[in-house]
Formats: structure tokens, sequence, C-alpha cells
RNA sequence: GGGGGUGUAGCUCAGUGGUAGAGCAACGGCCUUUUAAGCCGUGGGUCCUGGGUUCGAGCCCCAGCACCCUCACCA
């Protein structure tokens, strides 16, 4: 047997003894509890004396993440949702057949208990209970308390352990549900209908992207999971829903990195009788939004978090681990925000770096930024060969659209730290772009940059069937085998029926979220990133089923 | 796919070619005001996997696997 299973199995024994003793330990509705925040808030107009305990009763319920226990005195620290709380048990309160329970309870076990607030000797709070329920018993041992999980395989393949024992990780995904839901009342209040449309595709497009396949059985039709929501939501426009917009699931097939996830959410919206102009202020206005709802209180949060860290340092006598700590966490940068946010500025921290998100942004013609940081003219496509020659980019047989814009992106992109907008892209990039009414080289396309990282992509749509037509038959060189330029003959029909003029956009959700929580993956903002299934669990590694054979021909 | 890094107890990590280590967690004991509780004692290992070098490998070499970083594709 090993460590693992001998802790395990002496979990289990405690759990049979609850039993043995008439108790459930799987508990069942607790009602009427208060959040532990709750309590501290209520507490600090109580003014109870240290060592003192109120009249005030309260029932609390959460999973017991420290513990010390002293003969008949035991104190649980429970964490619960937002925050965590000390619990007082003693002997003498809770009467014998209580105390036995207590002695069958762990770390990461779930209770509920019910008592008086009180303060200790020391003033912590502390709820001194009578009544004590078991809710959940953990037979498997949660990691260690002071570190918590850290190996990073671990905590995406369970995230569930990181979840309950990394208070940050669960703040990061509070906020990106905060964010989404003030990116979606920011629409909504714009007059905008929230709509769903098909993730089962029999035509992929919207994007250059390669896309997931599938099969439908019953019908015998291949399909594929979207890699862009684009067509069918201005099959809309032409409906007449003249202001859409859809929290869109989107799957490319393509590589995995701290900026990818295999699938990925999108809010892509599309505004009849708008253009790119006012998508720059969509954009704008769901990015203060998101702010607001999130980064807000974050920054000055983060900032008091890291200065208090320092201070105990300095205190413990370690001023290098104390400035090692405040410069490993951009103390300067966060300090810096968090005054910015005091102004009134939607200022935060990405990377160490401290980024400004008030609006208006600052907004870039593409050919201006070719010209200012990689030095040539955008139709002088000589100058942008020679340059793509220069910074080691393999230009030869490829489009002079596809090699200025990979010039572009080598040369310029990283520039863009604080919030740009990139505007008036080459055309042939942009098949679903309407083109500059004086220069029919120029879409009406722009892209939002921050910190290097593309945040959003807009157009000016392009409303003309022919023209559109004409764009999906056109396959440039040098874009790979798969680009948005597949044809779909009924997206041109419906363009036919008439799509009023309009602007669209789409603004990656999880990049939006690591923007405005300073994390630097995106697995850390998406709760079960795409991973390999662990080797044991995977029926479908070759390991796996030379294991199995081999258990196989034991038994036989 | 290329380059770099990591993989040792349940967790966090040390480990110098020669008997496998610490802290936390666990188990036994003491303990009614602790704050990562403390004190005394105990148990716990496929050193990622498979080869090789060596009298001897956690450590050196080769191959593989997983994850992280980075580059490429992509948003």
């Amino acid at each position: 047997m090993t460590e693992q299973e001998r802790l395990k199995e002496q979990r289990i024994k405690r759990r049979d003894a609850l039993r043995e003793l008439g108790v459930d330990p799987y508990g069942g509705r607790f009602a009427d509890i208060t959040a532990t925040e709750t309590l501290r808030e209520r507490a600090t107009s109580l003014d109870i004396e240290p060592g003192g305990r109120s009249e005030v009763k309260a029932r609390v319920a959460g999973r017991i993440m420290l513990q010390r226990v002293m003969g008949k005195l035991a104190f649980l620290t429970v964490h619960d949702s937002l925050g965590k709380l000390q619990l007082g048990l003693s002997k003498a309160d809770l009467g014998d057949d209580q105390w036995k329970i207590l002695k069958q309870l762990e770390l990461g076990d779930t209770i509920g208990v019910e008592g008086v607030l009180g303060r200790t000797k020391t003033a912590e709070l502390t709820l001194w209970c009578n009544k004590l329920t078991v809710l959940s018993k953990a037979v498997i041992a949660p990691p260690e308390k002071w570190h918590g999980l850290t190996d990073v395989d671990l905590r995406y393949r369970r995230r569930y352990v990181d979840l309950f024992t990394n208070p940050d990780v669960r703040s990061v995904f509070r906020m990106r549900s905060a964010i989404i839901h003030a990116v979606r009342d920011y629409l909504v209040n714009e007059s905008y209908y929230e709509v769903e449309t098909p993730v089962l595709q029999p035509i992929y497009g919207g994007a250059a992207a390669r896309p997931f396949t599938t099969h439908h059985n019953t019908l015998d039709m291949d399909l594929f999971l979207r890699i862009s929501p684009e067509l069918y939501l201005k099959r809309l426009l032409v409906g007449g829903m003249e202001r859409v917009f859809e929290i869109s699931r989107n799957f490319r097939n393509e590589g995995i990195s701290t900026k990818h996830n295999p699938e990925f959410t999108m809010v892509e919206l599309y505004e009849a009788y708008a253009d790119y102009n006012v998508m720059m202020e969509r954009v704008e206005g769901m990015v203060s939004a998101g702010f607001g709802a999130a980064t807000k209180d974050f920054i000055p949060a983060r900032a008091a978090a890291i200065e208090k860290e320092c201070a105990r340092l300095t205190e413990e006598d370690r001023p290098d681990d104390a400035k090692t700590f405040a410069e490993e966490n951009h103390l300067d940068a966060y300090q810096e925000a968090a005054k910015g946010v005091t102004a009134g500025r939607l200022t935060t921290v990405y990377h160490g770096a401290v980024i400004d998100f008030t609006p208006p942004w600052t907004r870039s013609k593409y050919a201006d930024l070719l010209r200012e940081h990689a030095g040539v003219e955008m139709n002088d496509i000589d100058a942008v060969r020679k340059k793509a020659d220069q910074l080691g980019i393999d230009h030869k047989g490829k489009d002079d659209a596809v090699v200025v814009n990979a010039v572009f992106e080598e040369s310029v992109e990283h520039h863009l730290v604080q919030p740009t907008f990139v505007y008036d892209y080459p055309a042939p990039i942009c098949p679903l772009t309407r083109r500059h009414p004086e220069d029919d080289a120029i879409a009406l396309r722009f892209e939002a940059f921050i910190s290097g990282m593309e945040l959003g992509n807009a157009y000016t749509e392009l409303n003309d069937p022919a023209i559109q037509k004409e764009n999906f038959e056109c396959k440039l060189q040098g874009e790979g085998d798969e680009t948005m330029a597949v044809m779909d003959e009924d997206f041109i029909t419906a363009l036919e029926y008439g799509m009023p003029p309009a602007g669209g956009l789409g603004v990656g959700i999880d990049r939006l979220v690591m923007l405005l929580t300073d994390s630097p993956s995106i697995r850390d903002v998406i709760l079960f990133p795409l991973q390999r299934p662990a080797k044991k669990d995977n029926p479908h590694n070759p390991d796996h089923q030379e294991l199995s054979d081999v258990k196989l021909g034991k038994d036989a």
C-alpha cells in the first residue's frame, strides 16, 4: 500500500467512525448561514472586548483549512466563498457527543456550525460554537497548508483543488464572471440583443484558422466547430436585428500558448448603421465596464497586500527579502496604478507595466506605425520586402499584403503597450471588410492592441455581395492552406437580400480578463484549459494499452 | 514542430557517484486562548519511464513521457 492509499484508508476509517456515531459524513441542507465576510463586517460595529463574547448568534459553513487542537479546546479556520473565519470549539461548549464528532474531523472536511461571535485574548474574531454538523468528509487530504498547490500541472488537472487552496485563483474567476456580466450589461444597455448561433457549422468562416471537424450520424454529415460566429451574426443584420451580440465559444485547431487555447471566448457584436469608429467606442465602453466591475477594486487591494507583506518582512528584519518581494510583485507599478484609480483613471498593471485604459485610447493609422517603427512606406513594396529580409521573414512567393502584415507584426505590435487602436489595414488581408472610399488598397478595419497583444478586431462591414463574392474567390499566397476566404454561397445570398451598412467587432474575453487581472497566461483565466490527459487516465494512450495487456496476462 | 527548463514522501522542496533527507500533512502521547499553534515520539519512497556507463546511479550518458517557458502557426 502506498503512502497515498494509507492516508486515504485512515480518512475512510474516520468517515466510518462518524457513521457509527450516527452522523452522515456527507451532510445535507444547512440553512440560514451567514458569509464569513458579512460576519466580519458586522463584528466591526459590535465592539467585542478581547476575550469577550457577544450575544450575536450565527451559522457558518465552510471547509476546514487550518486546525489547532489543544486537549479540550480546538480552533479551526474555515474558508467559505469569499473569506475565512476562526471557529472556537471546546468540549465544555459542545458536550461529549459533539466532541467525539470533532475528534473525527480533519483538514479538508466541510462543516457547518452554530455559535456566538466573540474575540480571543488576541482579539481574533471567533465564532464560539455550540453545535457542529458534518457536511462533507474529505477522504483525500488537502495540499500543504502554507504553500498550497503550486505544481502547475496538478493545478490545471485538478482545478478544484487549486480553487479551494488558492484564494487568489478563486478571485480571478470571480473577476472573470464580473467582467463578463459587465460587458453583457453594457451591450444590453446600448440596446443590443444577445443571440446564440450555431457552434456546429457545415461551412466554417469568419476568421483565418484551421477548424475542428466532427460528424453528425443521422444526417451522415461532416460538420465543423465554429472558428467564429461572424457570418451567422451578419445574417441577423439582414434579418433586421440591428444590434446583436454573442458571447461565443470559438474553436481553433491551432497551437497552444500563454495567449492561445483551442477553445476560447469572444464577444462578437454587430451594429447596423454604424462603422468602425463606433466600434472603437464600443471597445472602450466594454473595457471600461469590465474595469469598473473588477479591476477598480483589485488594484488598490493588491497594492495594499504587497505593502503589507513587505512591512511584515521588514519587521522580521529581512529588508532584502522585502525589497525582492516588492520588485517581483511590481509594487511601484501597483502603487502608481492605485493612485490613478483614486484619481478616477482606469489604470491597472500588466506584466509590471502601468496600463491606462481611460478613454479615449490612442488611434493610430497602420501605415503611420509601419513608417514609425519599420521605417518603410506601406505601398513601397520593394522597401517592405527588403525590411522583411532584415527581419528574417521568409517572404518568397507570398502576396504583398501578407508580407506587409508580417513586417507590421514583427516590428510594430510589441511597441503597442498602452491601449491603441490600429486602423486602416491593407485590404487584401481583410476579405470581409469594406474598402476605404478614397483608397481601394485600404480596408476599414482596426485591431485593438494592449501590452503588445491583440485584444480585438473590428470592421466597417462589407455589405456589397459582388465584392464579397470576389473576395471569397481570391486566395492569397502565403496565408497557409486555410484562410477565412471559404466560399459561403448562402452568406452571399443573404447579402444579396441587402445587409445594412454596419460596424462589427470581436473582443477576446479571455485576453481581456488576463489584462484586467494581471494574469500572465490564458490558462490562468480559463477554468479547465485543454491538457493532454494524464497517462493513467487516458485509454487512448499506447502505454496505457500495454499496461492493460500486462495486467490481463497476469490475471489469465 | 525547434530551443531551454522541471520531474525525489500526500503537499512544498533539499540532496556533493557510496545506507533516501527536511518542513507541512498523517499516526501515538501532553495540552482550554491558538494564529502556518507548540513539545516528545512513530510510520511513510516505482527518486517520471526504459535502456546504458560503473564494483556501485536520485546524481553521469542515450531514448521516451508529462508539464512549464520560448519561437513558429494562430487570436
